[in-house]
DNA sequence: TTATTTTGATTGAACGTTCAATCAAAATAA
DNA sequence: TTATTTTGATTGAACGTTCAATCAAAATAA
């Protein structure tokens, strides 16, 4: 029950972040839209400031199965480096509802200590994930530097793609990367 | 007069939403902030979306002179674009203050028309300048692409250096954009 | 004087939080 | 079995607070 109920308000607060705003998405409309009362959110979440810490701890969890699973069938390292750069730019990336809460979770982190905690935590998992795919294609010095700067385009064109309608697709994105990996290697090797 | 209110209404607005974050930065405290009345607010932005707006588009205002001024010592393509990288890089852009600020207005760039019309515009100035630096010095039809590349980076590794501390330091972005914009050259030059 | 700027009290809506009360279901007792 | 007790999920009204916006009045400048 209590995991039903939970997963009913995270699914609602998406849903009203991307319909009113996330300003607009008062705890009233958030359960109503649920289907709940109000009074439900304090009773699983303790306060609001809980539920959108849960809304966007439950997005960085799809992110990271995401990335999993694509990486379960990657054979080379370059196809890791793939796997890693598509799971953040499959659709369910770009719901509506999904932008908007990354976007409002980036706003909050400088004030919200558990925000920031949270984003040090994906932001370590990226980093993590991309150095162990470039490890083997590149000289070790090297390998560090080139994952931040991977790291910083995927949230780079991602914010381009999301906020941009009419700018870069997802699939221009991955090409511009791929093309960034790929000078990388070839400057570096010899 | 009219100038200097708003100047100083501008200035306090970004000291708010430093201080207390953008949640909690009131009309009431931004006025008494700046040393005036809350009523002053309205009478010159008419109302509190349209002082948001109108600090943004100051950040903005700020970032393209500077952006301008740096342009104006550069002699060499290379220079021109190490130059648009710095501008986005200087101290005055890590001010906590304007690091809020830029990040909230990502937020409401959803929600609100004219924060869009804001964006789109820096989106294209960026993208321009980038794109006029970059055309000696690439194929012709590889401009496009990699000055979207270098700009998804400058806003990545940003973020990265803003949001993170003990992360990236913009001596270190700087190196990372000045390795894409190197490798990029040599692997499209014969 | 007249026009402009500024004040600050006031309004009313909206908000997050709290909590006593409800109620169906489960556990227990008879 | 049937009756009673207990649990825990859920409700929704009430509370105090905060807020943006309004506006008549005061202050200031021209």
């Amino acid at each position: 029950m209590e995991e039903i109920r939970k997963a009913q308000l995270i699914e609602a607060t998406i849903a009203m972040i991307h319909e009113e705003g996330f300003t607009n998405a008062s705890i009233s409309k958030i359960s109503k839209r649920a289907g709940l009362s109000s009074g439900i959110v304090a009773h699983y979440f303790s306060d609001k400031s809980g539920l959108l810490t849960a809304t966007q701890q439950h997005l960085m969890r799809v992110l990271g199965e995401e990335t999993k699973s694509q990486l379960l069938h990657a054979r080379t390292p370059m196809e890791r480096l793939l796997a890693i750069v598509n799971s953040n730019f499959s659709d369910d990336q770009f719901k509506p509802g999904v932008v908007n809460v990354w976007l409002a979770f980036w706003a909050l982190v400088p004030t919200s200590p558990d925000l920031a905690r949270l984003h040090r935590i994906n932001e370590r998992r990226m980093q993590s994930n991309l150095q162990h795919a470039l490890k083997p294609l590149l000289p070790a010095e090297k390998v560090a530097s080139t994952a931040t700067g991977l790291a910083a385009m995927v949230e780079g064109l991602w914010i381009r793609c999301a906020l941009t309608k009419g700018g870069v697709t997802p699939k221009q994105a991955i090409s511009i990367m791929e093309s960034y990996i790929n000078s990388q290697i070839l400057v570096n090797q010899d």
